[in-house]
DNA sequence: TTAATACATTTGTTTAAACAAAAGTTGTAA
DNA sequence: TTACAACTTTTGTTTAAACAAATGTATTAA
């Protein structure tokens, strides 16, 4: 009985911490007119280091699993932040690339963004923020 | 320098944390045809024990804070979960009630709702679950 | 080779969210 | 009273997300 009392008010507030977040990124991301989406997808591309990946892989990283990649990256391309080709060794899949402007942008946001994620764990220690990562990797990963 | 990458560690987790519940519970509201912030004015509106709540305060309470809270309710109302009328004290407000049939709903949906929230935890202890609200309720509330 | 199936991405359409501005109501000061 | 500002909700418009179906490519078995 208070256990599912307990259990109603962890997601919940998991739900709120999600949202709480999503705005204050979304707060500083505006300024670069790219959403957090966008911007996941570019950090998943930085972090190949010049391997292209294709739409799967990026679908998989994804912090929110969308239907619809096609179109995110097409925002993306529009701003010349990504390119896309067709993989030469399976015609059906694409090879998506970050370009130099995307890292910039990306580099130039870095230090913003970083102020962002202290501010949204201000009140924790660092101690309470290594058991709050470890708590939700637990229900996060591997499932 | 380690710091930062718990910190972005962090939020990220956080970020997917939201989004796998929000699919999680999402999931389970499907069949029963209303989205995950319908549902959640459903359960604010519950909570009033009958008493009406004007949209402020509706709003204050969502989880998710969006811009356009009469478009939802609107939904609500198709769907004769909720009634609206205009407040007699402040024409401005209005008063927003659930019905019995938004009662029977919920009423049907608290089980499986449990189930979900289990599920979502369920690589939690309840120590973990405590602490986890915990942590969670520090860099939510009060800001 | 051909047909059938699975795979990877794209496109069309409907639905909801984001943003900005407007409308109606109340309170206040001249 | 009247004009003005503040408050609360609604509406219009643009933009993105959700869902379903289609397109094009590769693989497999007959």
């Amino acid at each position: 009985m208070e256990s599912i009392e307990l259990a109603k008010n962890t997601v919940v507030g998991i739900l709120k911490a999600g949202c709480r977040a999503e705005a204050f990124v979304g707060t500083t991301l505006k300024s670069s007119g790219i959403s957090l989406q966008q911007f996941n997808v570019l950090r998943i591309l930085r972090g190949r280091k010049g391997v292209p990946a294709n739409l799967q892989t990026v679908q998989k990283r994804m912090i929110h699993k969308m239907s619809n990649t096609t179109r995110l990256i097409d925002k993306l391309i529009e701003k010349k932040l990504v390119v896309r080709k067709i993989c030469k060794d399976n015609r059906r899949k694409i090879e998506i690339l970050i370009t130099d402007k995307g890292l910039e942008v990306l580099d130039q946001l870095d230090a913003k963004i970083q102020e962002t994620e202290a501010a949204i764990l201000q009140p924790l220690s660092l101690e309470e923020q290594k058991t709050l990562r470890s708590l939700i990797n637990k229900i996060t990963l591997n499932r």
